[in-house]
DNA sequence: GCTGGTTTTGCAAACGTTTACAAAAAATGT
DNA sequence: ACATTTTTTGTAAACGTTTGCAAAACCAGC
């Protein structure tokens, strides 16, 4: 087509030469002009900026990044991005990228699942500056080979079993906690708990939240009660049918150790027959989008999802900026959100 | 730190030299091999593989693409990810992505709001190979600029009025055509619209399926009946309540240009003291993964979402493989998915 | 007008690849 | 064994930046 014309045109490009030749400064200047530095005449750097103005000139980042600059781009990995959770801590991280000119590049952790180790081995020799990883289930494979490289990385809503990276989380004991002693201050004293997978600690704290609520507030440990979830809904709707058929008398007051579990135990209740929150209270925890959006609402205990992203690209950023900088750990608090799903504790009156 | 026993290492990291004098050839052959180059002697390809091994050697992707090789990397623009509309669509690139190698680069369009077409430029002039968009609002600025540099792109749900990129769409008008039938089937009659953004081409066919499927049907089309929303809950809640207040008699069902809207519309409507089914019916579009988890599960037009990204993907990658193939149009079919959210029309009994 | 010190600038050498081009090695035919 | 062809490998020159080092230009002060 426009072969003709012109052949030897390679890509579409405006390069810092280019912008040299039009300023009538050498590449070198130009470059620092670009980068910052500071000993530039004034008139010069008017010059070198009015030429890229007029040339269009967008810096190519293989190149800088090759010659020792900076990406400017961060990884993120993810388990998935089906419910609103993830969706929103990226909206944090998103908006502090952007504060910071950062790029995004996301990895759903479903990809190259074979060889782990050899893909977060190809995350960090890219051309990410560091690593943002939200919940991931089993990170010590990845966590040892980023340490090896000193390569920085914060992890979300998990804790570092080496203790080398950063931590962004919530405080899961406590707000647990506060979900168990607000149904019992309802009146509710039969309150079964749907745990996460308890290889991931948050859901380890959550269920010792719970339990020492109960105690806290004179009701028993009844383990008869507990049941291991996985954070599914799937599994949230069939633990909570199981433990509806199983358990007598019913419970009156179901904490779902997160909000995905909460829908799935809201089907089973359902379907059992049970009214929410007339007949059984349900409670959640995450606050994810959809929490206000089911019938009835969700009560939830909150967590700051959107402000976790934002803390953890700070943390991030400030290890990119100082790799010696020691990793933190950050807790933040969540918080109990009343909405429509749990009611008081009613009279007993025979269920069924 | 480590400092002190090696001070002239630098960063950490293998090369293909050090691959080269691994296996005793020459920096050259290595990088043949590991492009697959077809005339390498067996011998000494097993032989670099086998340096590759040991040394754990990842190519390092700025210098690949600065010397004119591949990034495998694709942009992939964003309006949000807080509802599953999104996350799923991406779902079925990663899927695609995967099998091709490809990496992802996610920008959210709500970051550099203001030079909208610098911003395109960066993308273009980045490391990506190509551009996917989904549902881009205001697409004009940047398709143009696209398209000068004869940058591959392809749009999701959203036609391109350059008719210059590939596009992959829903069957909107005849989903639309079909969601309203199927309320007409159920008797009833006084059936109100909200539509999407009537800016965007997808909001005005499934309007125009609606308004077809009324004439079909032998129903008369009321203006009154339809509204002008802008696929936001917020918006749906706030037109529907409206709507109800304002019409009489009132609707018997509401068509809700996408599942977000519905939501909106059932929450007015129940705070109208209205259930649904029963006295009024509701219906969606898109079917995102939240529709099924709304009560009543919202029965609504099926886009396939997830085959749309894996599509969408395979259509760039042919675009970025030949950069002249000529753009293409697919069109997926929908498919009503019957839930629970409607309901046949009941005998008039003087609502409130 | 020189001297000595700053401030600015330019040159050149990386960075880690890919890829023409040419040379070397192997295979083939005689 | 030698010339010819074919296959395999190596050398060198990009790609577009950043940055150390040194030269040039400026500015005082005398």
């Amino acid at each position: 087509m426009n072969n003709e014309d012109n052949p030897p045109k390679k890509k579409y490009g405006v390069t810092i030469m280019d912008v040299a030749r039009a300023s009538g400064v050498s590449y070198a200047t130009v470059s620092r002009v670009l980068s910052g530095y500071e000993f530039v005449r004034e008139s010069t750097r008017h010059r070198v900026l009015e030429a890229v103005e007029n040339l269009g000139y967008v810096a190519n980042l293989q190149a800088r990044s090759l010659a020792g600059g900076r990406t400017q781009i961060i990884g993120l990995l993810v388990p998935n991005l089906d419910n609103g959770y993830v969706g929103t801590v990226i909206r944090g991280i998103d908006q502090e990228l952007e504060r910071a000119n950062y790029d995004l590049m996301l990895y759903t952790s479903h990809r190259h699942p074979d060889s782990e180790s050899f893909y977060v081995n190809a995350i960090a020799n890219g051309l990410t500056e560091g690593l943002l990883l939200i919940a991931p289930l089993v990170p010590a494979t990845y966590l040892n080979a980023l340490r090896e490289r000193n390569f920085p990385y914060v992890l979300i809503d998990q804790v570092d079993t080496t203790e080398n990276g950063s931590v962004v989380e919530a405080t899961n004991w406590q707000g647990a906690y506060e979900a168990t002693r607000y149904l019992s201050q309802l009146g509710h004293t039969r309150i079964a708990f749907i745990t996460g997978a308890l290889a991931v600690r948050n859901a380890v704290d959550r269920l010792l939240g719970y339990k020492a609520a109960l105690t806290d507030c004179n009701l028993r440990v009844r383990e008869e009660l507990i049941v291991e979830g996985d954070y599914q809904q799937q599994t949230g709707y069939e633990t909570t049918k199981r433990l509806l058929q199983r358990v007598s008398p019913l419970p009156t007051a179901i904490f779902a150790a997160n909000d995905l579990t909460a829908f799935g135990a809201m089907d089973a209740a359902r379907e059992y027959g049970l009214s929410i929150p007339n007949d059984i209270s349900i409670i959640g925890f995450d606050d994810i989008p959809q929490a206000s959006l089911v019938y009835p609402k969700l009560t939830t205990v909150r967590q700051p999802l959107e402000q976790m992203g934002q803390v953890a690209v700070k943390l991030l950023l400030a290890r990119i900026e100082d790799q010696n900088s020691p990793p933190q750990r950050v807790t933040l608090a969540t918080q109990l959100v009343v909405r429509d799903s749990c009611g008081p504790y009613q009279t007993e009156r025979e269920s069924a």
